[in-house]
DNA sequence: TCTATATACGATAATTTTAGTCGTATATAA
DNA sequence: TTATATACGACTAAAATTATCGTATATAGA
């Protein structure tokens, strides 16, 4: 419970190895996958999204990789979680409202002021607090 | 992702439901079941390990049920989320340490960060705020 | 004392979500 | 032309969550 997912997670470890890398060359997939045991193919996956969402560019072909192209200290933790997994909420019934299963939800409005303080939380935190 | 169970949604709408209950009476599994769409057996299952904490205490026999026998007021939601979920962070490297696969994490110390301002969160709120 | 109703609880099944793989296409440096 | 790298939809596997089953025990009230 309360837990990010290992894309996240992966995603999070390959935008601080780009990061880091030494200027003017590329990290590619093998090389990050390989470095942290990630699933090669998995990682693909995952920086293409992160690709798709500008977050970082690709270089195709032999000695091919990725680099950063976004300004990681704009972007908040927030953001990029949804970037990544979608809508962020303690619970469904934050962004989506069809739940009838629960006929007279008698914690909604608590729980939303605690949903509230965890979405400021990763709000303040920028995606550079983490890849620095 | 980050999202609470269900098991713990329907342990704090019971909570709350029972609080609220008129004085004097206690409120049933299948009153609370009933009332919110909850499955039976399930709700049950939770009351008793609700029970087991020390939360609630059960009346059994005809006119049966629970009620509150815990200051939810001392009770922090941190500690509430870790009686019904166990241990409570964002990876599970947090607690469990035989983390092999991710040979040489680049992440951890940030994360750990991260996640202890998410377990301060939980820990300044109290039960009592969701359940009053 | 009998019966209906309520909690107690381990075992198991179903469902959903997450994690990982496969196959194929495209781009490009050497 | 070949080896290597990204691109991506479809599919499979594994894990976690959600729900059910069966049986036992307690007790109020007829």
């Amino acid at each position: 419970m309360l837990k990010i997912t290992r894309k996240v997670e992966y995603a999070l470890i390959a935008l601080r190895h780009i990061q880091n890398n030494s200027s003017g060359t590329v990290a590619s997939t093998k090389e990050i996958a390989t470095t942290y045991g990630i699933p090669h193919q998995l990682l693909a996956k995952i920086l293409q999204q992160m690709g798709r969402e500008g977050l970082i560019s690709a270089v195709k072909g032999p000695n091919g990789g990725y680099k950063i192209s976004a300004n990681l200290n704009e972007i908040s933790l927030k953001d990029f979680f949804e970037k990544i997994e979608g809508p962020l909420g303690l619970m469904d019934c934050y962004f989506n409202s069809d739940c009838n299963q629960l006929k007279a939800c008698n914690i909604l409005t608590p729980i939303q002021r605690i949903n509230q303080n965890m979405r400021d939380l990763f709000s303040k935190t920028s995606l550079q607090e983490i890849t620095q």
